[in-house]
DNA sequence: CCCCCCCC
């Protein structure tokens, strides 16, 4: 079989060679609208010679939209595609690129540089250098150019949606449907579909009738093919999750045939949401999730709105953000998943809904993984098995009530008292706009046991060692870890707080092991931290709690979470806070 | 050529 690689399809080979990786200047920056969107064509130059055959890949469009990418700035493109049209010229998609200077910084046009305008198919023949370490892999960034290409000459944007793809594709295969049939007007059949990715993006590829016989049992999920000769079509943007325009079809001369060299070749790759951080995010947006399966309920059967049965299961997840949200699944997966042993499970691809506050649903499209061999799963086992479990958790998901930010529970400093929070049994969180005006800088640090899941304060032997009860181990060093004391203000009352490491963090502006240093090394400095980050306002998430000390009763208020307040939450609350006082 | 993403 025939491999081509992206090398073999480059006719400037010595171009690419010179632009990867490499520090450019963005000439000039066009939009162009698409039936598919926008895409921006870009003029490079390295101050010399400028080229306009750019055209940045769609998952970088932000980079212009924020206005990063703009005329003038200076930038490294890391990755590209390059592709040869038809008539000869070449278009180089820009997969990876950084703003390394803003257009201010360099204040003005680079250089005098000339339009490159040798005719690619002059070049002379070259085969790709050596220091393009790792060759691309021909991909589904291919079939994106073989789709410009094809609209280019207008097929495509002329309402023929189809064109072939006839290179071949490496791709792992991330997510596998089952085989489902279908019956209407237009006949009947079946059909199943799968999810691909490669370095450069990912695609949908469907097989029918005579393709699910030869190509199910083939295709499984993590493994990695040579797919050949699909038919790419445009993808209907209501039925899909994936980024891809486009979706390919499997046909008689299609073949797919598994790839043993998978080396670069991407596995499934997630972007864990902590739970904590769902509160903020849109509902309907997709996302990755993953936490331990505290309890799950059992499977139950259900009847749509379009009177179809289907099977659903609940499951509780936790991670170390200490937050609880309800993820459901669905049909097959919800039959058979088995939550004893309270297993981790990874869900990608799970839509956010606002049903209960935040909770998360499965989609046909996500991947529900159990016991991922995964870092993320590893640390999450280990977390929960020795705290977590233990943990009083809170979670996004009311069952009882609904309503988006029915668990933000919102209060004044003054209503700390005036209502005894935190006087029961349980906890009460509760979230509140304040300013800090004062921090207790002094002990504010510690030398905490430097093992990984430890914070133990250490004992400073005076030999150069220290000391960790909890572990009982002497180690050579230690790990800054902070406590902090603040007292919080709004129109109404203040209130004293403690902040734990990651919350104080937030608060100064800096790491624990940097504010360790400073104090160390540099007094006046660290003493401007704390006068940086006094007077600042944030929305804080408190925990209140009834403690004894020295025996004394009092309300202890430690905060989970510090948020920068937007204008729109400040002038809320602000507004809140006047009608209480209206009362 | 499918296209279902549900329920409280």
């Amino acid at each position: 079989m025939q491999r081509c690689t992206l090398y073999e399809n480059i006719p400037l080979c010595i171009f690419a060679y010179k632009i990867l990786p490499s520090l450019c200047v963005c000439q000039n920056i066009r939009k162009i609208t698409g039936d598919t969107g926008p895409r921006y064509r870009l003029i490079l130059s390295d101050g010399q010679h400028s080229l306009s055959s750019f055209l940045l890949a769609t998952q970088l469009n932000h980079l212009p939209e924020d206005n990063l990418l703009v005329p003038n700035c200076v930038c490294k493109v890391k990755r590209t595609i390059t592709n040869s049209l038809s008539d000869g010229r070449i278009v180089v998609i820009v997969l990876d690129m950084e703003i390394l200077q803003s257009a201010e910084e360099t204040g003005g046009k680079i250089g005098n540089p000339t339009l490159y305008t040798t005719s690619p198919m002059k070049a002379s023949p070259m085969k790709a250098s050596p220091m393009t370490a790792s060759p691309m892999k021909t991909n589904t960034g291919t079939q994106i150019l073989t789709l410009y290409r094809a609209s280019k000459q207008g097929s495509c944007s002329e309402g023929v949606t189809t064109c072939f793809v006839d290179t071949y594709i490496v791709t792992r295969v991330t997510n596998k449907s089952s085989i489902r049939t279908w019956s209407n007007s237009k006949g009947e059949g079946k059909l199943f579909s799968f999810e691909t990715v490669d370095e450069s993006g990912e695609i949908k590829i469907t097989a029918f009738n005579k393709e699910v016989d030869r190509f199910f049992s083939l295709v499984e999920q993590g493994k990695v093919y040579y797919i050949s000769k699909a038919t790419l079509k445009v993808a209907n943007k209501q039925y899909t999750t994936l980024k891809n325009d486009y979706e390919m079809t499997l046909h008689a001369h299609s073949s797919i045939v598994p790839c043993d060299d998978s080396q670069g070749v991407p596995t499934l790759h997630c972007d864990f949401v902590p739970i904590a951080e769902l509160e903020n995010r849109d509902s309907d947006t997709i996302i990755d999730v993953i936490g331990v399966c505290t309890t799950a309920d059992d499977v139950s059967r259900i009847t749509t709105k379009t009177s179809r049965e289907v099977s659903k299961r609940a499951l509780n997840l936790i991670d170390n953000s200490g937050k609880v949200v309800a993820v459901t699944l669905w049909g097959e997966e919800a039959e058979k998943f088995d939550g004893s042993g309270q297993p981790v499970v990874a869900v990608k691809g799970a839509r956010l809904s606002d049903f209960g506050g935040r909770s998360l649903s499965a989609l046909f499209s996500s991947t529900v993984m159990v016991n991922p061999d995964i870092p993320e799963a590893f640390r999450l086992r280990a977390w929960y098995d020795r705290e977590g479990y233990a943990l009083d958790s809170q979670s996004l998901t009311e069952t009882r009530s609904a309503g988006s930010g029915a668990n933000m529970n919102w209060k004044t400093l003054s209503d700390i008292k005036s209502e005894q929070m935190g006087h029961g049994e349980k906890a009460e969180y509760f979230t509140c706009l304040a300013t800090v005006v004062y921090f207790r800088k002094d002990n504010c640090l510690y030398q905490a046991c430097p093992s990984a899941d430890c914070n133990k304060k250490v004992t400073d032997q005076q030999n150069g060692l220290y000391r960790c009860e909890k572990c009982n181990r002497e180690f050579p060093n230690f790990k800054y870890r902070l406590i902090l004391n603040a007292n919080l203000a709004d129109f109404g009352d203040n209130q004293w707080v403690t902040c734990f490491q990651e919350t104080a963090e937030v608060l100064l502006g800096h790491s624990a092991e940097t504010l360790g240093q400073l104090r160390d090394t540099d007094e006046a400095a660290f003493d401007e931290v704390f006068q940086k980050a006094n007077f600042t306002t944030h929305i804080f998430k408190n925990r209140a709690k009834l403690e004894t000390y020295n025996d004394e009763c009092r309300v202890k208020v430690t905060v989970m979470e510090v948020q920068p307040v937007d204008h729109r939450e400040y002038s809320r609350r602000l507004l809140s806070n006047i009608r209480k006082l209206a009362r």
